[in-house]
DNA sequence: TGACAGTGTTAAAGCGTTTTGAAACTAATT
DNA sequence: AATTAGTTTCAAAACGCTTTAACACTGTCA
């Protein structure tokens, strides 16, 4: 881990040319089994990838898809909603939004790796953050630029956008104890998560300290499917009827709740108080007795933007830092 | 548009070096003011914007901030959906994906050239397809590899994944009338798109020959807010109460219709039918009776994803054209 | 012996940009 | 007249890659 390695490294080790080598990656017809076997080995071991602006500047070949995307039809959707306020927040700037979707099951390490090694971005911008995330101690490490949504443990050496999922379960178990709720459930984020750790934790604090009792649920989390959710609701409120309380820590996990209870023959607002978090708001629309606390995505994707973009041009400046607190609960009017 | 002006245009054009152009346009202080009048005068004419891959290769920036996004905990995200099966198609293959958005009121042209331009991609997505959309007749006089969600008029010469959106209003109109209804309301996209008019004409066809009535809002479409489709529904309703079934062409339509409906005391399924399109099953969390048909996003973008690529790898070949056929309703149980 | 054809490798050039360091002036100072 | 200083411009090099054309070899055939 000491250059970036480039062909030339690789010629260097090998004893061959610069275009052998390209030649013989490139698999042509005209390079022998053996040389081309021989390189092969030393690129892999050495970890070579091709740099993308060298190939581009030579062959005219970008390898980008681009994906123009409208936003006009939709409003009720989270994360395009953060990803097209990220992009507002690169307007009239010189950069650019790459996207890397990762997928359950993937090493979330990879695509940072890739980035850093490659060189393929000036700045990285990535969410889920676990407690003692180590794509954070890896870009710390390496004085990558970065900006993440949510917080780590290192959290006041980085940038960061976060909303305060403590001060939400808190807003929640409140406003559920004011109106004499004494048995909450939590369908909290998995509890790897950072922020579900808050979440959970502004809850049982909160909880202890109004005198009401909060179950928060360990087998079902608010990344279950929906058909889980609903019937561990279910479940739980027909053997319990003196659950008079949910706290929603997804929107799934809130449609999953209310299918649940009213499956039950329970009635949201009335058997029920439901305490939800969204980013868009719709919850309103179909259950106006739900307790709705807004979270501000596209300020997220803005701030988030800028951060990445400070952290780049000023590295040694104090990082970005937002934490967004809830503002209470909104009524259907200011939809 | 001959070439595609670089720095060396430039000095060509002016006179001078390519470095002092360079610097010129970089507003280094040793250049005269004359120079720089001169130089960026030129540039502008022409349409000078810097070639990516060289500045980077020179200077090691890369000018992209990367997102990388998880999608774990959002499975009712249409357009993030749509991203990610895109990403999703895009894996193991040497392609990256890179984000444009662009915004209501902007010029949607602009990123298109930009991007064939700069030749900062190999191929474009895009979507929100008007019938002679000059994106694709620019995309497609130029020679430039690009695939849509949505047809224009000359679908048949370019790659696209699409929904029959006409097929829908015709399932709609069909299981209405089956269920005895006799006076719709349909709440389409802007009619300026093609799938709207698809659909409104689909519409229109099946409620001709079923002999019911088909009304179609021209002022309000389903890219309104939210609270104005709202008004508008609950006004029809209370002043028709011969309404009985409403067609939504989005989701954010149908979340208004119904709240509109049952602000003037109207139930879902009982008095008004409503028949709703969706790509990630919720409508039916809340009003089990909204009659609902899904679409395939997943499928919509590996299909775009490996589109593309086939335009960029094989120009000449038939381009890859799916159109989504409904399937029918479906049951929460499906969910 | 010389010409010919493979075979495997490399030298040289160039994609568009920026950064050095030097060069050509002009104007001011000795 | 000769030096110095200041201003403006430019030549050359480099980033990493691929392509073209040329180079050595070997072995085959006349």
């Amino acid at each position: 881990m000491t250059e970036k390695p480039t062909l030339k490294t690789i010629a260097r080790l090998s004893g061959m040319a610069v275009p052998t080598v390209s030649r013989a990656l490139g698999n042509a017809p005209d390079i022998s089994a053996d040389t081309k076997a021989k390189i092969r080995k030393i690129a892999d071991e050495i970890g070579y990838v091709p740099n993308r602006a060298g190939v581009r500047l030579r062959t005219g070949r970008t390898n980008v898809i681009s994906l123009v995307m409208s936003t006009e039809h939709d409003m009720m959707n989270q994360t395009a909603r953060l990803i097209t306020s990220i992009g507002s927040g690169l307007r009239d700037t010189q950069f650019h939004l790459n996207m890397t979707p990762f997928f359950p099951g993937d090493d979330p390490m990879k695509p940072i790796r890739y980035i850093v090694e490659n060189g393929s971005a000036d700045a990285v911008i990535f969410n889920q953050i676990l407690p003692e995330d180590p794509r954070v101690a890896y870009l710390m490490e390496r004085e990558f630029p970065f900006a993440t949504h949510g917080r780590s443990n290192w959290a006041d050496q980085h940038a960061y956008y976060d909303f305060d999922n403590e001060a939400f379960a808190r807003l929640g178990i409140e406003e559920l104890a004011k109106r004499g709720r004494k048995n909450i459930l939590m369908i909290a984020p998995p509890i790897a998560h950072n922020y579900a750790q808050k979440m959970v934790h502004g809850g049982e604090v909160a909880a202890a300290a109004a005198g009401i009792k909060l179950c928060i649920s360990k087998r079902i989390t608010s990344d279950s499917t929906n058909a889980q959710m609903r019937e561990w609701v279910a479940g739980k409120v027909a053997t319990d009827p003196l659950i008079d309380g949910f706290i929603c820590g997804s929107v799934n996990a809130t449609m999953a709740a209310v299918a649940g209870m009213e499956a039950e023959g329970f009635k949201v607002g009335a058997d029920i108080d439901v305490i939800a978090k969204e980013a868009i708001p719709f919850l309103k629309f179909f259950r106006k007795d739900i307790l709705v606390v807004l979270e501000d995505v596209t300020a997220t994707g803005e701030y988030l933007a800028r951060a990445a973009i400070m952290a780049v041009r000023e590295p040694k400046a104090v990082p970005m830092q937002f934490l967004e607190i809830p503002r209470g609960f909104v009524s259907l009017d200011q939809y």
